[in-house]
DNA sequence: CGATCTGTTGATGCTCATCAAATCCAGTGG
DNA sequence: CCACTGGATTTGATGAGCATCAACAGATCG
């Protein structure tokens, strides 16, 4: 049987039992399909559960006074939309979804049981959420310091691995249905400004982009031009197979 | 007797009792000063112990491989720098020290103690952890979505309510030692930018800033210009008091 | 099969970076 | 106490990167 892309991610940092697996799993609500545009959590919510992303694409977003949408990281499957257990009275993110998706929630319950029985997931849990906050950091350091083209090329590094690490594909290929707007919306430009950057990467030959397949061409070149480290994302255990044939 | 800044701060989301601060201050280890430019973690590092700023100003921050430095947030007596107990084998980011500081640090069995045998102490730190996150993703959203005076004006905005909230300042005004060049290293702008943006500040009348004092002049005009909402600092439960007179 | 969303292109202007130089200011040593 | 020094702030001139506005082509979907 397949190995779900949760734990396709977690065994990245350390590889989990036949039981463990079972705790995990178990501990899952029902799989609920939302479609395309649907929020999962609005800001403003009050927290309930945490979501886990088991198939489609989403993103964590917000949604400033002015009205500008700014995305906070985009969510591929086997990633948890909301770790960190808050302890706010609300909200002040939404989980929105891009490509239709189904996605499994876990109560408060749950969770603190793993992690007062279950040291070992706890730490799992634990690492995927450090990883959250990692990404978040070097996404600030993508809008603050790298000019446009340079951004796209290290937000696409970062989801092929991202995605190899989950299990989605194991070659030079990923799935991205997402529309240049949004892509846009993550970067702080204009969907105009991104649709040009993005012609410029393709001439350049460094990906192509169909039937929302996003493919990278030449991975040397690529990671030069993005700047790209793969070191935040944690995958230390990983990434020599991650990157491997790349 | 004087209450700590880092008590003062979580304070604000639940009082805690003598024995509870006891309990805190014990874990603590001797303070430790540290000068103006020197790391207190250095990217690379192994992660060992958490450290509390006590005194002074620091930020943490990132040096991309192209050499541009980006400030991810910054810290402020009461604040922990590193809180997220990272498993990872390397730290991707760094501590600077802006102006003479005094820091002490826990170790990481301290804090696992206190999350095993003092639930509520837990949730206290948790709390702090959840804000540190909140304010990244606020700072992406400055970044992605403001021009760079809104910017400005939010940042400021976000350093007076949190110096109010670690007690350090009562009124309009709060101690701001940094140079514009950090400010604009926070921003993801360049110094001269950030000169210009903040004489414009001035000239709206909506700040002055002497001595490395900074003062709101008019706190209502502020939070409207900068679009602000302090929501994502999850101070519920101290806001209206924070907001008191300004 | 029309209606709407997405991608593409062009023209124009504003925001901000870059380069360069002039003050201002705090600290240091004679 | 003053002359020196190096960092921080300020100012001006120029240009690049990106936003904005507008229009059209292609894809998608009920």
């Amino acid at each position: 049987m397949l190995k779900r892309h949760f734990i396709h991610k977690l065994d990245n940092y350390q590889s989990h039992t036949p039981e463990e697996i079972n705790i995990l799993e178990k501990a899952l609500s029902e799989p609920r399909r939302f479609g395309k545009g649907k929020d999962v959590i609005k800001q403003g919510d009050k927290p309930e559960q945490v979501y886990l992303l088991l198939d489609g694409w989403a993103c964590r977003y917000k949604i400033s006074p002015q009205g500008k949408l700014q995305v906070l990281t985009y969510l591929i499957p086997g990633d948890f939309c909301n770790i960190h257990i808050t302890l706010a009275n609300q909200i002040d993110y939404s989980i929105g979804v891009l490509a239709p998706s189904t996605f499994a929630s876990l109560s408060h319950e749950r969770i603190y049981d793993i992690y007062d029985n279950h040291p070992r997931l706890a730490r799992s849990l634990n690492w995927s959420a450090l990883i959250d906050i990692s990404i978040l950091q070097e996404w600030l350091v993508n809008l603050g310091s790298r000019p446009a083209d340079q951004r796209l090329a290290h937000l696409l590094c970062e989801l092929l691995i991202r995605s190899r690490a989950a299990g989605l594909t194991d070659d030079h290929h990923f799935r991205l249905p997402v529309t240049q707007t949004h892509l846009g919306e993550a970067m702080g430009i204009t969907y105009v400004h991104t649709n040009r950057v993005m012609q410029k990467l393709r001439q350049e030959r460094l990906i192509t982009f169909a039937n929302k397949q996003l493919k990278i061409a030449n991975w040397r070149r690529m990671k030069e031009y993005a700047d790209f480290d793969p070191m935040y994302l944690h995958l230390e255990r990983a990434v020599p197979e991650l990157e491997k044939d790349l």
